[in-house]
RNA sequence: GCGCCUAUAGCUCAGCGGACAGAGCAUCGGUCUUCGGAACCGAGGGUCGUGGGUUCGAAUCCCUCUAGGCGCGCCA
């Protein structure tokens, strides 16, 4: 990494500065390395004069100086210059430059492959909606991100497991099995009334026909509460493969599919309640048994069994990460929750403290909601009206590619319109488009060549020398940093803004640039290039769970 | 009422305590046209919601207020 080298480069300037009493011996603060934003300030930037000259009272721009004249020699970098206000500046040396193409051409898809020395075993835990109706729109930005995510921390070197856990237990489960009972007396022909708090959608009325088809029977002669769970079980299961047949459509899928109920099987929902018992974290009110979570900072307590003896969701959810943590022992657990579930977080972040587990080991990525725009009409979005638009619609009419490349360039946090006409219509104007075109425009460059019988094996790449080209390598060499800031930040929004910027400063090197050309050495040089190019932009699209066509 | 999130160009959004606040779209003007014009170049456009504070230095950190969203159940 190159910002490694430079803090070792004015760590051992900073040491020597200090032996030869040009700084006093002070302990250095944490040496940041930034990219200026203005080109003119070269490729990487440190303020650590400023921050020098608090402590020591000295002048910024001496402090900057004589660090400069400390820094020793170094193949990577080229011109060091200390700049007013008390900044210090890096360029890279074309030569070194250059020489990337072929780092990158050798290592193919793995060369921005970061070891982190963090990295472990990390698990993300996401989607997991219930299976008690389609996905719609919101659940889908939660699966863009989680999936993308995954496929970061893959490429830092974690080893990474996508979970999705089914909540196959408890009252909405129950409301779901009702629901469906009606829907089969209806389907009967038997007059029946929905539940209070049944799901109401036409597609649980779809859902008895598809059970039902071909086999009209064979419910016929069970008593009355197996016919219920006999067609609730067939209905879990169908939602189930539509969940994650919808995913598909999506570029998602999942390591582990985690069942809610085999905690309660398992033993593990005991188990992690005597773990807070033992602790002290529980206590009998009201007949009911309560998580003491005040205890730990929060404002109020948490039931966690009530008093008919069934176990709370945030009870099995405690076995839940009980069984992640202390069972299956990963080193980091990240949850992407919507944001109707953020009452849910502190009082988590408590169980797990409780639990004895490192909160740093714990992370909650909250997805705000998104609302659909269909023109300039708001769309509510919610499972139990009939009214819904389903992840599935959504990605019929706007295509994975695009529906991925938009939900990944906003962050989490803040909420989002989706403007289902705007999103049809712009459709050309989409930067997945633009990003996706540079990449067909080098595949049909290098097949120019190939036409042609160009070998270009033995292109030299030290002819690559021009501002366009090596604009284009500095942007490359990016994308290790891009992944190692996602791994930390968990915010993959930032891979978007990076595919955007590859793609223009390869367009412009296209357009400065004749790469096949009477030039034959150039040409090959150039070749290089391009299928570096070809590889760093290919690794992002992929990174993002995109395409990378080869022709549009 | 309390907690969390959001407020930056006409629109949609980036911006890790640092150097004149950036991109895409839209608007206006230009380029070239043998490798894919779904391209490239340029211009205009900003009291970074408001008011304070910390700092050598704040869009970024702290507090106030305003507006919007979400949450505050023996639902999940």
């Amino acid at each position: 990494m190159l910002k490694r080298t430079l803090i070792d480069l004015l760590t051992q300037a900073a040491a020597e500065a200090q032996r030869t009493g040009k700084l006093p011996s002070i302990t250095l603060p944490k040496i940041v390395i930034e990219r200026p934003q203005n080109t003119e300030h070269g490729d990487y930037a440190s303020s650590l004069p400023l921050k020098l000259a608090r402590v020591t009272r000295l002048n910024p721009l001496t402090i900057a100086n004589d660090l400069v004249s400390f820094i020793a020699p170094n193949p990577k970098v080229g011109q060091v210059v200390a700049t007013a206000p008390g900044f210090i500046n890096f360029t890279l040396k074309s030569d070194w430059l250059a020489r990337q193409v072929e780092v990158i051409l050798k290592a193919d898809e793995t060369h921005d492959n970061t070891k982190l020395e963090t990295a472990g075993r990390v698990q993300i835990e996401f989607v997991s909606v219930n299976p008690t109706g389609p996905l719609h729109v919101g659940h889908g930005r939660g699966a863009i991100l989680g999936s993308t995510l995954a496929n970061v921390f893959a490429a830092a070197g974690y080893r990474v497991e996508k979970e999705y856990y089914i909540n196959d237990a408890g009252n909405q489960i129950d409301a779901f099995y009702r629901s469906l009972y009606t829907r089969y007396q209806q389907y009967l022909g038997e007059v029946a009334e929905m539940p209070e708090d049944g799901y109401l959608g036409d597609y649980m009325v779809d859902l008895v026909r598809e059970i039902m088809a071909g086999n009209d029977d064979r419910f016929r002669h069970l008593p009355k509460p197996e016919i219920a769970s006999g067609l609730g079980k067939l209905g879990l299961e169908k939602i189930i493969g539509q969940i994650k047949a919808d995913l598909e459509l999506l570029g998602v899928s999942f390591d582990v599919w985690f069942s809610e109920q085999s905690l309660h099987e398992g033993g593990q929902y005991q188990e992690a309640l005597s773990r807070l018992q033992q602790g002290g974290y529980l206590s009998e009110k009201e007949g009911a048994t309560w998580f003491v979570s005040t205890a730990l900072g929060e404002d109020k307590d948490n039931v966690v069994i009530r008093s008919d003896g069934s176990p709370t969701y945030f009870a099995t959810d405690i076995a839940y990460h009980y069984d992640k943590f202390l069972k299956r022992k990963f080193d980091t657990v990240i949850n992407i929750w919507g944001a109707d579930h953020l009452g849910h977080v502190s009082r988590m972040k408590a169980a797990v403290a409780a639990m004895g587990i490192d909160p740093e080991q714990f992370k909650v990525i909250t997805s705000q909601m998104v609302t659909l725009r269909r023109g300039g009409e708001l769309v509510r979005v919610s499972k139990r009206s009939g009214d819904i638009i389903t992840l599935r619609e959504l990605v019929e009419e706007v295509g994975a590619d695009a529906c991925r490349f938009f939900f990944l360039s906003r962050t989490a946090d803040s909420q989002m319109d989706f403007d289902l006409e705007l999103a049809k219509k712009q459709s050309a104007d989409n930067p997945v488009y633009y990003v996706q075109y540079a990449y067909a425009r080098i595949t049909s460059i290098l097949r120019l060549a190939r036409e042609r019988g160009i070998n270009y094996e033995n292109g030299d790449v030290s002819l690559l020398t021009t501002e366009p080209e090596l604009t284009l390598i500095r942007k490359m060499l990016l994308l290790p940093e891009i992944v190692e800031l996602i791994a930390n930040t968990l915010e993959p929004h930032h891979l978007t803004y990076y595919a955007q910027d590859l793609a223009t400063v390869f367009h412009r090197f296209y357009k400065q640039c004749r790469v096949v050309s009477s030039n034959k050495a150039l040409s090959k040089a150039r070749l290089k290039l391009v299928e570096a190019a070809k590889t760093v932009l290919s690794r992002t699209l992929h990174l993002m769970g995109m395409t990378a066509p080869e022709k549009m």
